[in-house]
DNA sequence: CCCATTTCTTGCCAATTGGCAAGATACCTG
DNA sequence: CAGGTATCTTGCCAATTGGCAAGAAATGGG
């Protein structure tokens, strides 16, 4: 019996090149050709459809995953079980849940594609065994969570010095592209407000 | 001629014993007691005198240094210079700027003394060393990261589901100490509000 | 292409938080 | 221990943000 052809279908766009993992390496300061394919070697490909969860809350986060393609969300609940969107990816970056996985944990949090995905993804053993190999990849690791942790400060201190709607502006400037892909439901409770508050203030900026 | 009385003095309490700093190593699962001394040999005494900055804005961080005794605040500026506590620092906890520290640029926060401060500290150069030389400091290491960065995501959270007397209700609940040591303009800002609402919030909450 | 569902906007009003300034209190230094 | 400085509290009022509900718009699945 065939199968039904939605099944078998490989999207035409899918091209499964390391290209832009192996550019990431290059920028993380891997300079030797020969580590960064080393290490890609050990990535394999993963796609996540729209709406699709790449973590589920309560599991362990398992695949330090590069985002080639697409964008996601991670999400966890406050204390009523409403939905709380804890960060925002596009391509280009590295997503997973940095307690669960490290610490092998059941994480807290969701990870759920906001478009079609496409990336690449290692898991907690071979990524460990990597950075024990490689000096090189262990600062390359390193900078990624030195990266993520100085995002997440910037963020902090902007939650407190900015008002809603300089903090709007300023994810308008810096990311535009996101307002295409999240719900802005998901973008409201990124900047820390209602989803009804983004409206008004969406009001008031467009008038400016 | 005599040195003045108080450049010489050294406070009874300073016992300058590596004991916190090494049960430190144990509780993050550094198991060997020759490879907890080892480590331990390669940091240096310091004290921070009340009000003094452990890292001055501007500089490098060059210090990964483990709080012994006493508290610490990390502190930035908003866009019109009014000083942002970004962090309340107890003893038992490593205490540096990470972007600062890991990428060698210039901090743009500070840290300074709440009270007189002791502790341990080691420079980057050495940091890195012990971390290549040492597969379990390097997860030692790995593991001080990722506690700090999932400190920040919890805050971030509440940040964004808690109101500000829920935030100040947990903080007196999981870290009261900090309140004889901060002053409460600082504690304001580290819980993203002004002075004048966290004054106001303390006095509805002694009514209850 | 149509219907059901989700998302977004808007009006009305309330709750939270902030800004300013004055007075009270605590703290440091000589 | 006295005076100056920094911190904290409080009153008054304004700005920001939220809650709810209804309707509009967009989206997705059959």
């Amino acid at each position: 019996m065939l199968l039904p052809y939605k099944y078998i279908r490989i999207p035409k766009t899918v091209l499964m090149s390391k290209e832009r993992l192996l550019e990431f390496f290059q920028k993380g300061n891997l300079n030797s050709p020969a580590i960064r394919n080393e290490i890609a070697g050990h990535f394999a490909f993963k796609t996540v459809a729209k709406g699709q969860l790449l973590l589920v809350a309560g599991k362990i986060s398992d695949e330090y995953f590069f985002l080639d393609k697409g964008y996601l969300r991670c999400f966890a609940y406050d204390t009523e079980g409403n939905e709380v969107t804890t960060n925002l990816c596009s391509p280009g970056q590295i997503v997973f849940e940095i307690s669960s996985f490290f610490n092998r944990t059941r994480s807290q949090e969701n990870i759920q594609a906001l478009t079609d995905c496409e990336g690449w993804f290692i898991n907690f053993e071979q990524l460990n065994n990597l950075f024990h190999a490689l000096p090189e990849f262990r600062e390359f690791g390193r900078g990624v969570l030195v990266k993520g942790f100085a995002a997440l400060k910037t963020r902090m201190l902007t939650m407190i010095t900015e008002t809603a709607e300089e903090r709007y502006a300023h994810l308008l400037k810096t990311n535009p592209e996101i307002f295409q892909h999240a719900p802005l439901k998901n973008i409201a409770s990124y900047l820390g407000i209602t989803d009804t508050s983004l409206s008004r203030i969406r009001k008031e900026f467009s008038k400016k």
